[in-house]
DNA sequence: TTCTAACAATTAGAATTCTAATAGAATTAT
DNA sequence: ATAATTCTATTAGAATTCTAATTGTTAGAA
C-alpha cells in the first residue's frame, strides 16, 4: 500500500491538515472550522449546502460548525430572496480578517509543501490532480 | 480555495476515502479499518507504533481499531523477542482473504481514478506527491 | 385550492478519532 | 543494584463527523 495512490493521497492530505491545524490551533478554531472559513473567503454568501458540498462534510456536520463559527461571531446565517428554507452564510469583519490570516497560513504551509518544485511541475501537479477528482466525480464506472 | 493545493489534496483523498467505504460496507468493516487492513497486507507482523505512523492515526486510536479487527478474528497480537512493551500485529487467514478482496477494490477504485492517464503521467503524478510528502515531513520550516 | 413529494437545515444518537493521563516494561544513569 | 527516564500500549473522556429521523418550507400534481 505504501506506493499506491490511494497512500499518497491519504498521506499528503493529513499531513497537510495536521500542519495546518498547528499552525491555526491558538485562533481557537476547532478542527473542522478553516477549510469552511478559507472557502467562505473567495465565496462569500454562499448556502450551506453547497458549502457542505465543496468541504467534503455532511450538511448535519456543517451545522455545527457554523453554529460554532457563529457563536464567535465569525458568520452571520439569513435566508434570501424570501426563501426561508435557504440560509446563506456571510462572514462578518471579524470573520474576514481571521479568514485573510488563516489564508497566510495556507500559503506558507503550501509554500513548504512545493519546495522545490518548477512552475511547470506546479502546474503538472494541478493538472493531473484536477483529472483525477474528474474521475471520481464522474457517475458509473467501477 | 477550490484552485489550491490543498482543496485539491483534501478532494482527492476524501473523494477516494468515500469510493472505497462505498465498496467495502458489506464487509461490516468500520471506516477506519480498511487502511489498517491495507497496510498489513505489505507489513505483515508490525509493531502497533509503526502502523499508526503510516496510517496516520494516534496510536491511541489505532488500539480501538485493532480491537474490533481482533473481535473480528481478522487479526491477533503478540509480544515478540521477549519484549512485552511491543505488541506485533499479524493477519489471520480470514484477514489474509478479507485484505486481499480489499485491495481488488482499492485497485478497482485507482483504476477509475487514473482513467486516461497515460503511464508517464501516473509516474510524474507519483514522483510529484511522493516529493511534497518528503518536504511535509521535514522539520522546520514554515 | 389542497394534497403530495421534494428539499434545506436541524436534531438525536452512534461511531470514530483525538488529547491527556495511566500502567506496565525496558533503558539509562547514578 | 536502584532510581529515574523513556517508551508502548491502553483507558477515560471530550470533540468531531456520521447516519437516520424530524421540522418547516417550497414546488408540483390532482
Amino acid at each position: 500500500m505504501k506506493e499506491s495512490l490511494h497512500y499518497l493521497l491519504m498521506s499528503n492530505h493529513l499531513l497537510f491538515q495536521k500542519a495546518l491545524l498547528a499552525e491555526t490551533k491558538d485562533t481557537g478554531l476547532t478542527s473542522g472550522q478553516p477549510k469552511v472559513l478559507d472557502y467562505l473567503r473567495d465565496h462569500d454568501g454562499t448556502v450551506q449546502k453547497e458549502i457542505a458540498l465543496a468541504c467534503h462534510i455532511e450538511p448535519a456536520s456543517l451545522t455545527s460548525v457554523l453554529a460554532g463559527m457563529e457563536g464567535k461571531g465569525l458568520i452571520t446565517r439569513k435566508p434570501l430572496n424570501g426563501n426561508r428554507r435557504s440560509l446563506f452564510v456571510f462572514l462578518t469583519d471579524a470573520g474576514k480578517e481571521l479568514s485573510t490570516w488563516v489564508d497566510t497560513e495556507f500559503q506558507k504551509i503550501e509554500k513548504k509543501a512545493l519546495a522545490g518544485f518548477t512552475l511547470k511541475e506546479e502546474e503538472q501537479l494541478n493538472a493531473l490532480l484536477s483529472k483525477i477528482m474528474k474521475n471520481m466525480n464522474a457517475k458509473g464506472g467501477k
